[in-house]
Order: C-alpha cells, then sequence, then structure tokens
DNA sequence: GTTTACAAACCAAGCGCTTGCTTGGTATGG
DNA sequence: CCATACCAAGCAAGCGCTTGGTTTGTAAAC
C-alpha cells in the first residue's frame, strides 16, 4: 500500500512549504539578497539584541554598505517586522502540517509540542528567539500586525488543548496551559542544545508530555 | 500551642527579611536615593528596554540632572547590574523563607511556586522582568557575577524536585522540570494580571501544581 | 548582434541628532 | 571644614537615515 511510502521521521515535507509560501509571497526566498538579510538579521538581532544591532552591522553581515540596505528597507525596524512576520507564517505553515497526520488530540498535542520545539531550537530558531524577545522594540503599528498573526497560531493550540480537556485528558485549564507552555518551550531556547547533552528533540517532547501527564 | 499563632497567610514577614537584607548592606534601603533609583530604573527598563531608556529617563525619574546619576553609579550598566543583583538577592532570601515552614517536599514545591509567581507578579515583579529580558545587556564580568548568585537560587528547586522525584511523585527529570518552570513561570510577567480577571495568585498556584500532577 | 533604455542595486560621503559620560563649580548638612 | 549630593554645560562618538551619483542586469529596438 502506498501509505507505507510515506516517510516516517519527517510526516510533512518542509521544503514543499517552504516553496510554496516562497511561491505566494508570504515569505522571502532564503536565497535571495533580502532572505539573506533577513536571515543575518535574525543572528545578529538573537546575538546582541534589536537595539545593539546597527544598521552598519547588518549591511557588513551581507556585504554592503550600511544606506543601501535602505534601498529594500524603508526603516530598520521594517527589517525587525519582517523577519517575525515571515516567521510566524513559516511556523503557523508548518505547524499545521504536522498536525493533519495526527489522529487523536493526544497525538496532535505531541506534534504541537515537537513542531514548536522544531521552530525554537532548528532553522528558524534565531528568528523565534527575536520573536520572543524583541517584539518591545516593535513600533505599535507593527505590533498590533503581528499579533494578529499569532492569533491564527494559537488557535490552533487552543482547538486541541481544549478537546483534550473535554475528554478529561487534562486537568488544569487549557488557557493557562497554553501560556504555560509558551513559556517553557520559548525557554529552551536558552539552554536546550540538540547537538551536545545527550538529550533528543524527540527525547524533550517527551518529557513535556510527561509532564503533562499525557504520556 | 504557640504553633497555631503562625500566621497562615503570611508564614513568613517579608519586611522583616527586607531589613535584615538592608541592614547588611546587601540590598539598599528602598527610601534612599539609591533605592529608589534602582526601583525607577526597574521600572523604565522592564517598560522600554535598557538600550530604548537613556540616562536622561532615568534622572528625569527620580528628578535629578542626567550627570548627577554618575555620582551614584559609574556606568549605566552598573545601574542594571544592581537591579539584578539586589532582586537576586532579595528573592533567594524570600524563598528560602517561604520553604522553611513547609514539611513535605510537595509542600515545599508549592512554596517555591508560589513564591517564585510573586516574585514575578508582586512588588519586585518589574526588576524579575527584567532579570529576564534583559541579561543580555550585561557585560560578560558582570552576566558572571549574577550568574553566581542565581545558582544558589536554582539549588533551592532542585533540591525539592530530586526529592520529589525519588519519591516517585514526579515522572519527569527534576533539571527539565525545573527549566521548563523557569519558563513557564516567568512568561507569566507577559500575560498574567493579579488585579483583573478573576484568577489569584493561589489560583494560579494550584494551576501550575495541578499541571505537574503534584494537587 | 549591437545599441539603447531604464530600473534595480549599490557606493561614498556625510548630516543631524542622541547617546553615555565628563568637567568644573555650587549648595547643603553634620 | 569637608564630604556628599547635586547642577549646568557640553564633548566625542555613534546612531539611523539621506543624498547624489555609479554600476549592473535585462530586455526591447534597431
Amino acid at each position: 500500500m502506498s501509505v507505507l511510502l510515506k516517510p516516517l521521521e519527517l510526516p510533512v515535507n518542509q521544503d514543499n512549504i517552504l516553496q510554496s509560501l516562497v511561491a505566494e509571497n508570504l515569505v522571502s526566498d532564503p536565497e535571495s539578497a533580502r532572505g539573506r538579510l533577513l536571515r543575518e538579521a535574525a543572528r545578529l538581532f538573537r546575538e546582541k539584541g534589536y537595539e545593539r544591532t546597527t544598521v552598519r552591522d547588518l549591511a557588513a553581515a551581507v556585504g554592503i554598505q550600511s544606506g543601501s540596505l535602505f534601498h529594500h528597507f524603508r526603516t530598520k525596524e521594517e527589517i525587525l517586522k519582517a523577519v517575525m512576520v515571515e516567521t510566524i507564517r513559516l511556523n503557523t505553515a508548518l505547524m499545521q502540517a504536522a498536525m493533519s497526520s495526527a489522529n487523536s488530540n493526544r497525538e496532535k498535542l505531541r506534534a504541537l509540542v515537537s513542531a514548536e520545539l522544531e521552530s525554537i531550537n532548528g532553522q528558524t530558531g534565531e528568528a523565534m528567539a527575536v520573536l520572543v524577545f524583541e517584539w518591545r522594540s516593535l513600533s505599535e503599528a507593527s505590533r498590533a500586525e503581528v499579533l494578529k498573526l499569532r492569533d491564527i497560531y494559537e488557535a490552533l493550540w487552543l482547538d486541541v488543548l481544549t478537546g483534550l480537556k473535554e475528554e478529561g485528558a487534562l486537568v488544569a485549564d487549557p488557557f493557562i496551559v497554553r501560556r504555560m507552555l509558551t513559556g517553557a518551550l520559548s525557554w529552551t531556547v536558552t539552554w536546550y542544545r540538540p547537538d551536545r547533552g545527550g538529550l533528543t528533540q524527540n527525547g524533550l517532547t517527551d518529557q513535556v508530555v510527561a509532564m503533562l501527564g499525557l504520556s
């Protein structure tokens, strides 16, 4: 049967999702000038913070003059906003895909935890850290825009957690559990190192699920 | 019996602890010039971030000229460090006191969660938020100093969590649980508002303990 | 297949402003 | 009398961003 041919480790092709988002102009091609700048920006913003990163730093990271940046973005803040917006878009899509192959709410939750850990500690990790730690540097207008996108993302979580609550699998309040999970998972960015220390991302997911009594 | 006279809501007198730390010169008297500056600094650093807060902002907040700040602190960063160091010192002492009246490890954990929520969402909340979000603005030397103090604080948690694990009350790894709790509890600063919304700090503590299956 | 046209991408220079911090001097309280 | 706390003024450096002009890529026009 053809279903057996589906790769077990990676139920969805992340590259395909990225490519279709690029085609729809929702995220920048990572190999374009804009895409490379955003990746370097995410790296620098995470490393030094938005305010401590100068436009000269950003320009140097992609090998152009500082003034040339303003050809691509009108302001420095617009760069920060772009990093955040594109990251949410990508991860929302990845998360929907990760959930689509799960059948029960328990499986869905595991998929969500796993996907969020991947987004925080994988390729988009630097951008996710920026999203968590630099939102205060956004203007109010940009902030509203980002929050709107985040609401879509959060709805995915609440659906599953509410389902688990109704099944009786969850004791605490779904809203509060989600907020605790947001903090707990975001925080992994400050201590978890997938490359060293024996704990794999799957292992970490297990620990989270065990902590919630849902394993 | 005299133990019955002990107040139930507040097993330890927070003011007394503060006063003895002030006497030992470990934290500044909140009513001194230095203490007031640190409180205003914490407020501003949390509100706008360290980098976006200028020395002129800080000076204006306590009603002096910007240059006069440098009579009390040699650099702006020293102000940030002082906010962090004094906050950890105070909260470590408060936490030790909160635990002292608990008998079982379950009770101790509840005391720790409750105390940390209080430190994050109570009087020292602004300073705690600074501690979480602004550590990147510290020089490496200051960072090491702050981390040393934090280790003492963290040892309190690990003792209790390891005990619970040995009792079989905890399934997941103590180190990981602590790290998840750090993130989860810190994050409450971004959404929890004790004044509105019905959820008291005791109620929130209940939810956390329930989430861990320890209620 | 060369020329022309033109926009996008970039450079070199620097402007105007804000920043952390310094300096020299003046009150004030014990 | 002297240390502590402060002010008034401003410096040097670094900041985001602008400006005017040059290169580069591309594609139609001849």
